[in-house]
DNA sequence: ATAAGTTTTTAGTCTTATCTAAAAATAAAA
DNA sequence: TTTTATTTTTAGATAAGACTAAAAACTTAT
């Protein structure tokens, strides 16, 4: 059983390895989580016992395999709880990470994967981090649901998530195909519709169909 | 600031309080929480310094005002936690439990109320005990919004969310008023609608409607 | 009313996660 | 290459929450 402060601190060695792929510092950590360099040396080797981290005496530290996918994990929790305060719940972008710092230390399988779908399988978190899935991916092509942009972002139509033929006649009435440019102009609160902007055409689509049509941003 | 073990002990007293008005024994609430005599005496101590609870050795615990609210509010969250996770994110009435167990520590006003109007202020959770509003009252007059009413289900209008004069004129117009009899005929899944009949008139109702509209069921 | 049984509390220990202060190791400067 | 400065680790302490074992207080039964 992992601990919430073992997570802090794998999630804060994650962050810090990107900067410093050949060993994270001791200072470093303390600093990011405001806590005493003597208190990360404890830690650390508690890690190093539980095989999450590679740690040895003034070198520095880094994530084993299976300590990052741990980070990776939390990261996909953090981000996911993030998107969920800011869709659902009307927090304001500056309110979510606090809670989103508490939320994420709740352990069930399930639920985040649950939440993943009540969102759409969103790939960006509101800061635009990319959001791992649920095998710990970043996906770096960003194939995204067009339900899941933001107002004034555009990206160019690269597949569907439906292929019933009703979808696809409905696609051809409207003049939507693969390659074509899409912007969101507009997103109701109110239902879903997306006012979108194609070629110079501008109309509204529901939220099922936006919800279908994946797009490359640009 | 409380913890989560302080909390869990506030939840275990007020539920045993119930049954012995006159003061809960320490054994009691050392079986309901798997933990042993001793242990429960060392929190009724640092609880009673908090002003939480009332407690005198030997003499049994109840909750003050002030433990009693928080409590309370605690019951608030893991219910409205349970229906989250029952509606939203198809858990089965077997699994909510667990989970809502971890949620319900969770520490932000703003997260729960928020929650609370997502799932359209629930009064009862999935398994049909009360869900406190805000400031801590059960309604035991049973008013509920029209748009969680089951099918089948007839409530007599009692009032109204939104008073915007918009909302207001519709109602008029559809002859929705207060001490109307109301029937839910048939719930559209799609889209939130709802069929209702009213006084032999049956007709549709969007579910933006039916989150505005309070009845006492009959 | 006193002995036997039960419940509750105290006293002392353990673990986790912190901290301070001092010692050891590494890095930088003269 | 020594000396100085910085970083890191150790040693020892603290607080929260739990435990065991023993003492103290209440309850029952005789």
């Amino acid at each position: 059983m992992i601990t919430f402060s073992e997570e802090n601190y794998l999630k804060a060695i994650y962050h810090h390895s990107k900067d410093y792929p050949n060993g994270v510092s001791t200072n470093a950590i303390a600093k990011s989580m405001c806590t005493k360099a003597s208190s990360v040396t404890d830690m650390l080797k508690k890690l190093s016992e539980k095989k999450l981290v590679n740690y040895k005496k003034y070198q520095g530290v880094l994530l084993t395999k299976q300590g990052e996918k741990k980070a990776v994990n939390l990261i996909r929790r953090h981000r996911l709880w993030e998107v969920f305060l800011l869709e659902k719940l009307n927090f304001t972008w500056d309110e979510v990470h606090e809670v989103a710092e508490e939320l994420e230390h709740i352990k069930s399988e399930k639920l985040i994967n649950e939440l993943d779908r009540l969102l759409d399988f969103p790939k960006k978190d509101p800061h635009g981090d990319p959001i791992p899935d649920k095998d710990g991916n970043f996906t770096k092509d960003i194939k995204v649901l067009l339900s899941t942009l933001n107002e004034k972002e555009t990206g160019i139509c690269v597949g569907v998530n439906d292929t019933s033929t009703d979808f696809l006649k409905y696609l051809n009435k409207q003049n939507i195909a693969i390659g074509k440019h899409i912007t969101v102009v507009e997103k109701e609160v109110f239902d879903g519709s997306i006012l979108i902007k194609i070629e110079d055409n501008q109309f509204y689509i529901s939220h099922q169909i936006a919800k279908n049509l994946f797009l490359q941003l640009q």
